[in-house]
DNA sequence: TAACTATACGCAAGGTGGGT
DNA sequence: ACCCACCTTGCGTATAGTTA
């Protein structure tokens, strides 16, 4: 864009325009605009200055635009409406609001979450389009800062002062398996048994690009005791996860919660994390943006739909299984 | 003569550039 | 970084010019 010579042009004066158009009168557009008529005419001759164009010309008591000016006149009022909409932004009505959000979470979370969050939306803001992605093409810092992304959930960590935080929910991690596998019905699982067996790694946070090299919170506990787990398939692709974890005797290190109709329907079981393995309990989750959204009213009428919807899914997901 | 536009001039606010 | 003189801009009032 030529800021250069938009700078150069006092775009009040197109403001100035239209009233003159309006009117086809210096003194009634200075009315309008509550200047004086004299002001009005410098304006005008301003105007004739920057565009080059007299604009107007007198024929008795009236003004008669130029060519020039008609073609503006064609023009300038659905700018200026542009501009009005524009600056009316923060009147934020869900019901009218026409635009897309996008949210990165964690595709397994995303699962559950967003036929909550559609649902909603289709009732209350039926033009806002979620864009909702599990993978990003530089951090989740650098997409927020930059505004390719709007929120995101994620993992509760440090994350500078530019963003603002808001807690979400817990996720407790689980082990999955096949309803047959010969762990789904063991009495006190190990982790000697665990390791038994080979695993998908499916990776459950937001990420770039997965490889076998991609340590997961679980990999680093177990190098830290000095084992290590057999990876036979590694992939950000949940369906190919669950159906080769339905199929085989692979494991997958998942949640508690979550993908109710995906277990069922893929007939998965799901056991603790073994006594022996040391884990946290409980993950927290948060939702993300940047502080330069925390005003604007779309954003904050967004995050507390999310945080509802979050809720309202909790409360779904901790139902006896 | 009334109604309108254009111009002259002054004031205030803000920008610019040099000096310290 | 701050100050200050000067310039520019945009507004006002007063008034001249134009036209029906």
């Amino acid at each position: 864009m030529n800021l250069q010579r938009l700078s150069r042009l006092d775009l009040n004066l197109l403001v100035a325009l239209q009233a003159l158009l309006e009117e086809r009168s210096v003194t009634r557009a200075a009315e309008r605009l509550f200047v004086t008529q004299p002001a009005m005419s410098r304006i005008l001759q301003r105007l004739r200055d920057q565009l080059g164009d007299p604009l107007f010309t007198r024929r008795g008591n009236t003004l008669v635009a130029t060519p020039r000016a008609e073609e503006l006149a064609r023009h300038l009022p659905q700018l200026l409406d542009g501009i009005l909409a524009m600056v009316a932004l923060d009147d934020f009505d869900p019901a009218t609001f026409e635009g897309e959000v996008a949210v990165a979470i964690p595709e397994f979370f995303a699962f559950e979450l967003a036929p909550h969050i559609t649902e909603r939306l289709s009732r209350t803001a039926p033009g806002l389009t979620l864009a909702i992605s599990s993978d990003t093409d530089s951090s989740v810092e650098e997409e927020l800062a930059s505004g390719v992304l709007d929120f995101a959930i994620d993992l509760d960590r440090e994350f500078g002062d530019e963003l603002v935080t808001q807690p979400l929910t817990q996720v407790t991690p689980a082990i999955w398996m096949r309803s047959e596998h010969p762990l789904a019905s063991k009495e006190e699982l190990k982790l000697a048994d665990l390791l038994a067996y080979p695993f998908v790694q499916y990776y459950l946070l937001i990420a770039k690009r997965v490889s076998a090299s991609t340590s997961a919170r679980f990999d680093r506990t177990l190098a830290e005791m000095g084992l290590k787990r057999r990876k036979a398939l590694v992939t950000n692709q949940l369906m190919t996860a669950m159906e080769t974890v339905q199929r085989s005797n692979a494991l997958m290190v998942a949640t508690q919660y979550g993908l109710s109709h995906e277990r069922e329907f893929f007939s998965i079981a799901q056991r603790p994390f073994p006594a022996d393995l040391p884990h946290q309990g409980n993950i927290p989750f948060v939702l993300v943006q940047h502080r330069r959204t925390s005003h604007s009213a779309v954003h904050s009428w967004l995050s507390a739909m999310i945080l509802q919807a979050v809720k309202e899914m909790d409360k779904e997901l901790a139902k006896p299984w």
